[in-house]
DNA sequence: CTCCTAGTTGGATAATCGTAGAACGTTCGA
DNA sequence: TCGAACGTTCTACGATTATCCAACTAGGAG
């Protein structure tokens, strides 16, 4: 299901999957922030940022993850819905991408700081 | 009390109050992330950049902060811990200032893209 | 010395968050 | 057609967090 909520595409909201996903104008740096500051979620980023475009599982797996499918699908919602990312399903697979260009529109410099910035160990 | 805890100025952790500032050396992106990720703490260190260091009641009145005394307290260690802004005693007032040189080493381009953004609305 | 102002700390509480397991829907391959 | 792989949703639970009130410390003004 792909809702288009509004007619300029600009503030165009995104419902895949009874997750909304923001237009950059929209986006509101404290949700940003909080979806970035759990360790789980930035290595994610980071990891996805560097490496390109990939699927949850493989994700889970490259970074060495300690949690369970259900849990990182939490994860990639709270993302989803700040704006940091946008999902993409192919087949079975969920694939995700970081939206730098959106991201940098709204809070110039902000996505590159991070991304940057050394990974943190994932406990 | 304020304590050195190492030779090496460079990872010096000062600890005033039973609150431990760490050096930017030791600044953890997740930590940062965190305590900026809250509306009230992210909309007081934006205040406290533009206008210059300020005290404690001054900032929650000018902000216009809808919380206790001993709330805002609680936010500023929070901030102090990660590394975000340093206190200083003068009187009874207590001074507190953004850390921008120390975040932009150890983390470039991240304070100023925050300090840049647009300031929410504090509820 | 006494009071007022400024801030911190401790305890309590309600809300939020990260987590796992079970059940489920989809898609792909044998 | 059947089963495996991939991901989502629901529910429950423990941990963390934001909040307040009350009690406290410390400095400045009278």
């Amino acid at each position: 299901m792909i809702i288009e909520l509004r007619a300029n595409p600009r503030y165009a909201v995104h419902v895949i999957d009874d997750v909304t996903e923001p237009a950059a104008a929209d986006f509101e740096l404290s949700r940003v922030l909080a979806a970035l500051a759990d360790r789980h979620r930035l290595a994610t980023v980071q990891f996805v940022a560097r490496t390109g475009e990939s699927w949850c599982a493989r994700v889970m797996q490259d970074i060495g993850l300690p949690m369970s499918k259900s849990t990182f699908s939490h994860h990639l919602r709270i993302l989803r819905e700040a704006g940091v990312v946008t999902k993409r399903s192919e087949g079975t697979k969920s694939y995700m991408c970081v939206r730098k260009a959106d991201l940098d529109a709204r809070f110039p410099g902000l996505i590159d700081s991070i991304l940057n910035a050394d990974a943190e160990m994932v406990p």
